[in-house]
RNA sequence: CGCGGGGUGGAGCAGUCGGUAGCUCGUCGGGCUCAUAACCCGAAGGUCAUAGGUUCAAGUCCUAUCCCCGCAA
């Protein structure tokens, strides 16, 4: 592969490994990355994890609040990139940015485009109950993910498949999806292909997304749950307090029982709730001030006097 | 110093007004049973996050520190 003299463009766990592999086969000449941020408890100022990985390496970093600015853009130009790759970077690139770089802007996209589009494609796909997602790579355009695609690698979503489970997979497999990508990019065989068919957004999780509403389908509810976790994950009240859902499973039994009502709080039987109909079953949970954990640890120390009823 | 909850046997919790720790589950042994994740009997296992302090006596009060969690970002 040609050693490009890349800026690379990224902020979260899921950029760094392709920053990784730009480290290793191109000259990055600039990493561009969201401002150190309050974060956690105590809210002290965290850097990125693309800038801990670019300080580590010695890559020079920018965090510039405002990528857009002509003072900013004027910087990049006169970098002079070969190529510009961003992935989940966070900010929305203008036009004369794009034009930078003589190979272009590459942008490493976890959706089977032109489906999912925008911030939280990976969320979205789980929750929505796809079997499949996967990583694509585009060359940049001033819509929202809409330039031309390049190349694209699927990966499969279970019935109890995790949001976890599929960033980890994406992350992994963006960096050698990205790889190839320049590959052929170096040689030339490289084909771009229109965005065509149907396609959608998924925005950015709210506070709200994780919100239960128990009428739902016990199918949807489980998708929610599985895909907000590990974050923020699904959340209910009980009591006034609010339990966050980690796990479910699908007992596939009916019920008329009102939406939302404990069923059984047993720690044989596990803890059974009316969902639309049907009997799901929560098999890890976590309450207030409390680690998740399995719900039959929870009965163990806690039990559930009943008749009682998930707050919508 | 953003707000708040919490650190007690392997797990989840209780411990009132300070008097050397208890419950459920699990584990191990034994019994019952055609059998069992069921039931019965018994056993092991805890410097009560850490360091100081008050006290005749601290899991329980005071101070500091560490760690975990929710909100918020």
């Amino acid at each position: 592969m040609k050693r490009f003299r890349v800026i690379f463009m990224g902020t979260p766990e899921f950029s760094v490994p392709c920053l990784a592999m730009l480290d290793k086969h191109c000259d990055v000449i600039a990493v561009i990355t969201q401002p150190d941020k309050p974060r956690g408890r105590g809210q002290k100022l965290t850097p990125s994890p693309v800038k801990e990985y670019a300080v580590a390496h010695d890559l020079p970093v920018y965090q510039p609040a405002k990528i857009k600015t002509d003072e900013f853009t004027t910087q990049l130009e006169a970098m002079k990139p070969d190529l510009m790759v961003v992935v989940a970077f966070g900010q929305i690139l203008s036009q004369r940015i794009l034009d930078i770089p003589p190979y272009g802007c590459i942008n490493v996209h976890a959706s089977l485009l032109p489906r999912y589009r925008g911030a939280a494609p990976m969320q979205w796909c789980v929750i929505n109950g796809e079997k499949e997602t996967g990583v694509t790579t585009m060359f940049m355009d001033a819509g929202l993910d809409t330039g031309d695609m390049l190349l694209k690698e699927t990966f499969p979503i279970g019935e109890d498949t995790t949001l976890e489970e599929v960033h980890d997979g994406l992350m992994a497999m963006g960096a050698g999806v990205l790889e190839k990508t320049l590959e052929e990019l170096s040689d030339g065989t490289l084909q771009r292909t229109p965005q065509t068919g149907e396609s959608n957004y998924a925005p950015m999780l709210d506070k709200e997304t994780g919100h239960i509403d128990w009428q739902k389908s016990a199918e949807s509810i489980h998708n929610l749950v599985r895909g907000l976790d590990s974050w923020p994950g699904a959340y209910t009240f009980l009591d006034g307090k609010k339990y966050k859902v980690w796990k479910t499973r699908r007992t596939g039994e009916k019920t008329d029982a009102e939406a939302g009502t404990i069923l059984v709080a047993d720690k044989k039987q596990g803890l059974r709730v009316a969902a639309g109909g049907e009997v799901l079953e929560i098999t890890e949970l976590q309450a207030p001030g409390k680690k998740r954990m399995k719900a039959a640890d929870y009965l163990n120390g806690h039990g559930i006097t009943l008749p009682a009823r998930f707050e919508g």
